[in-house]
RNA sequence: GGAGAGGUGGCCGAGUGGUUAAAGGCAGCAGACUGUAAAUCUGCCCGCGCAAGCGUACGCUGGUUCGAAUCCAGCCCUCUCCA
């Protein structure tokens, strides 16, 4: 089973009360609720949530260690073998759509970077970057912006580092496990005033369950500021507050802001990226709709 | 009551006679997405229209000018200071 949707539309939830009623095991589908940094701005689950069911992948790994889509894809499909070994059922639960893509669908099989290209590449200037990029894939350049950084940097040190170029390399794709398993997705993508109205509740809340404190742990490991843990929403605007650049009331504003930009985002791509025969639960998922919702998972595909 | 400063598109904020439907930022809307994805990037954004275009717009009312957000007059309002 699948349950994915933007930040605070009422996944995990969802998945409790699935999890509850055939007794299933939550994994997460989530790039920052893996690390054990963020409990508390990652929303991951606390106590009394993971004592109602058994939650895999969460806070399983250390900020300092980056994570990516195909270690994490690596990681669920060892739980989700474990799980059904058991005779249980996973429930994948979580926003990240990459994540999930390449749980699914496979990804294209390239080898580690070398850290030092990796080092390079990043250390180096975008515009740099592309020039390089054109001279050695210019494909790539043709289909990238070229102020997009993030892609940018991919492509070069895929072509420096392995000597082929990304679209070489993805014409490819491993290891999914779409063909299965028996999938039942739901994705939810609720009205987007409900939906901003629990981004800001949903941050407000993070605050007075400690995310203050949080953040001053973080600060206190003194991490590369590119690492994910200190790229996670909130980081950077309680930081400010915590280096005295802003006020609390301020740095709440932002990180409310933030997140709403951060739903707006999986929202397009939960709207367009997943298969059109993947049900969409469009309404206000509150606590008394679960069924309704939950109804919308066992009608399809019920092998 | 006196002296200053100012009123610009949802907000902030440039702009001091034409090339200005009006920079830029924010918010909003839409979209892309193959290994750090809670990342990265793109488009739209006064109204109507597919478009060409038309119509409204820079507190209000008049005026100067071929032409005004920009100059002048009066009025209204806001802020700071002095009483």
């Amino acid at each position: 089973m699948v349950i994915a949707g933007p930040t605070a539309s009422g996944k995990s939830a969802l998945a409790l009360a699935l999890a509850q009623q055939i007794s299933g095991v939550i994994v997460n589908a989530d790039s920052a609720q893996i690390y054990r940094d963020l409990r508390i701005l990652s929303a991951a689950p606390n106590e009394a949530e993971r004592a109602l069911a058994e939650h895999r992948l969460y806070g399983v790994q250390d900020g300092t260690v980056p994570c990516s889509a195909a270690e994490w894809a690596a990681m669920a499909r060892r739980e989700i073998d474990d799980i059904h070994a058991t005779g249980r059922t996973p429930i994948l639960a979580g926003g990240t759509g990459l994540y999930l893509r390449t749980l699914l669908d496979g990804i294209a099989p390239v080898p580690a970077i070398d850290p030092e290209v990796r080092t390079l590449v990043r250390d180096t200037d975008t515009v740099d970057n592309y020039l390089k990029l054109k001279t050695f894939d210019p494909a790539s350049t043709e289909r990238l912006n070229c102020s997009d950084t993030a892609r940018i940097n991919r492509a070069l040190e895929v072509i420096l580092s392995t000597g082929r170029t990304l679209g070489e390399w993805q014409a490819q794709k491993q290891g999914g496990i779409a063909d299965t398993v028996e999938l039942r997705p739901l994705i939810l993508l609720p009205p987007r005033k409900w939906l901003y109205a629990r981004c800001d509740e949903r941050f407000a809340r993070m605050i007075d369950e400690g995310a203050v404190a949080e953040v001053e742990a973080l600060l206190a490991r003194k991490l590369n500021p590119n690492l994910p843990v200190m790229r996670a929403i909130g980081v950077r605007e309680i930081s400010d507050y915590l280096l005295g650049n802003s006020s609390l009331d301020e740095a709440i504003a932002a990180g409310q802001q933030a997140t709403r930009r951060y739903a707006k985002r999986q929202y397009t791509w939960f709207a367009h990226q997943p298969p059109a025969d993947w049900p969409r639960f469009r309404e206000a998922l509150d606590v008394d709709r679960l069924g309704e919702a939950l109804a919308l998972i066992s009608h399809i595909r019920s092998g």
